[in-house]
DNA sequence: GGTGAAAACGTTACCGTTAACGTTTTCAGA
DNA sequence: TCTGAAAACGTTAACGGTAACGTTTTCACC
């Protein structure tokens, strides 16, 4: 069928051991020999099979990437900062996408260790936490992707969205707002409680006092955001400026604003947070907190790979900080306020 | 180091084909037995290992998957219709993103040779026909996506481009428009000639001469769009509608009658074409044409799959309809044409 | 020319699984 | 109780590489 190395020392007259040896550029072999070698494994378009040698090196160079949903415009960007930066080390990437559901993500666990992948980057959405524990415990290399690590001494590259919701939140106070709403994430388990402290601290640091009715719990769409906004409206006291947990509620609050035949910035300011595309794309242009995806995924590789050279004792936590895109959602308040 | 189905047989005090038969699910093994080795695995926690599984089924059932860019509005449901599908036949999915480089694109493909995938889908942005066509040769199973099959003997799953552009065309001359307008994708390899011959036949169908200074090339961005319908907008006589070849570029173009201070239907009547999310969130809302890009990754696992199984002999071309999303960037003509 | 270390090359076991084929066990029927 | 086919199980050779280890060749130096 295909051919192997045993064809190719054949016809070349050597051993399947030179062979073996000018494919990974090994010492005891002599220039002649090589050139032969080498000349011979073209003519016959032969390529090693990785397989074959991944079974006695016990590595196949490719590690597993685990996302909840690749539509989710966080991800793009990071898939291609991890496949780009994996290229780099000679791996590729087995992609997974589990569509939020617990059980396919302990399934594609299951068939990564049974695939031997060297290695898994992965974004939960449920919290797996027996699989994740197995993992640890049998050493198996893995990082964490923008969660932080419960109580499970995983690897972890995240966000560190404290600080970043108080940025955005500082950036609306320091615009003159005073009365400035949150819409957070609901109650599900991704770092959406570490944005709301995050803006609560940025109100007490400004000395403004914390409104449980301008805290609008809203699903993670731009419907979630819109309806949020909506019974932000609908009450007597309106906020000045409201700072969403994520772009996309931020656009549905956006709409919700519009429809109700007010202005953003003039009567209302919006500031986001993730920086998707689409906030660049949608009138007015949508002032957020950028959270450089691509190179996420890039660190989130170079963090595996140390992992899995075994150069690491214990689990790291990489912590990125995220940066304020000014656009033109976000403006000085109102002045009857 | 890790726990092979020698030590499950030695538990089990059964031969390794004995562990073999059930982890297969193979006759010739008394159910007594069979539950006995069972157990034994379930308590070793042992999952076979599919590299030597693979190494002698020559089959790893992985099919590679390689697009231009993930970046990109169309890949990410594509990703998610082809992985949910492959999982579906038991396929994991091995993942490439080649930066429309055309070098990388063939190392992709040497290195999934050299991984013994089974099955490549891709989508090209180079044009690699020595590539492809040693793909041919050598009989590896292998789709091609969004694009026809030039010359080159592969099988394909692509839309049907120029029905398409004729219905976007038509459904804005059945509004009323006898002045409309046509960015281009440019003169990339890309679907982009068979919109423009949608496009023509619509007009030629109408009874409407085409005007060459109506015909605009953009490049395959939001910014290409924008360009380009500023300098229609310059010219001295005004198209009232404008199909763009891609909803990025009609995103574009949308802006650029915005920043005209001219509205969107009531001035100018604009439809794209891929229906990407962001059309959904822009005001107005774009209408534009639905590519099923899901339904489109399904289908070309299925494609697949009936390659691998050697049941297909020569290529396919799989043609996809479009469906036509009727929203608010197209309307009637203003009242004064 | 002989010596011996270094360079070049080959033999072979092994990685963890499957499957062809051979062997043993079971058990219904005479 | 014996017979023999069917069921259950095991032995062994692949699959296509790598690497430890042993063997042969080369060649500088005395």
């Amino acid at each position: 069928m295909s051919v192997t190395i045993k064809d190719i020392a054949l016809k070349a007259e050597v051993s399947i051991t030179t062979v073996s040896r000018v494919l990974n550029d090994k010492p005891d072999v002599k220039s002649a020999t090589k050139e032969k070698v080498l000349e011979v494994i073209k003519e016959q378009g032969f390529s090693p099979n990785i397989v074959a040698r991944s079974l006695v090196l016990q590595k196949i160079n490719v590690i597993g990437f685990v996302v909840p949903d690749i539509t989710n415009p966080n991800f793009p960007k990071l898939a291609r900062g991890i496949v780009d930066r994996a290229k780099f080390f000679d791996y590729s990437v087995m992609f997974f996408d589990t569509n939020h559901d617990a059980r396919i993500e302990r399934e594609a666990i299951l068939l990564m260790r049974s695939k031997r992948v060297d290695g898994i980057i992965l974004s939960f959405s449920g919290d797996n936490q027996d699989e994740l524990h197995k993992l640890r415990e049998n050493n198996f290399p893995c990082v964490q992707i923008y969660r932080k690590s419960s109580r499970l001494d995983i690897s972890t590259v995240a966000l560190d969205n404290v600080l970043s919701a108080n940025t955005a939140t500082k950036y609306l106070i320091d615009a003159g707002h005073s009365r400035v709403a949150h819409i957070t994430r609901g109650t599900g388990p991704i770092s959406g409680v570490d944005r709301l402290t995050g803006y609560k601290k940025a109100l007490a640091e400004a000395n403004i006092s914390l409104r449980e009715d301008w805290l609008k719990e809203g699903e993670n769409s731009i419907k979630g955001g819109y309806r949020a906004m909506r019974s932000l409206l609908a009450q007597k006291e309106r906020p000045t400026a409201v700072f969403a947990a994520h772009d996309l509620m931020a656009i549905g609050a956006l709409e919700a604003v519009l429809d109700a035949r007010l202005r953003v910035p003039e009567d209302i300011s919006i500031i986001g947070h993730d920086n998707i595309e689409m906030g660049l794309h949608i009138r007015p242009r949508l002032t957020t907190m950028d959270t450089n995806k691509y190179r996420l995924g890039q660190i989130s590789v170079d963090l595996l790979i140390e992992e899995m050279k075994g150069e690491l004792r214990g689990q790291r936590e990489i912590i990125c900080r995220t940066e304020l895109v000014e656009r033109d959602s976000a403006g000085r308040p109102p002045l009857s306020h």
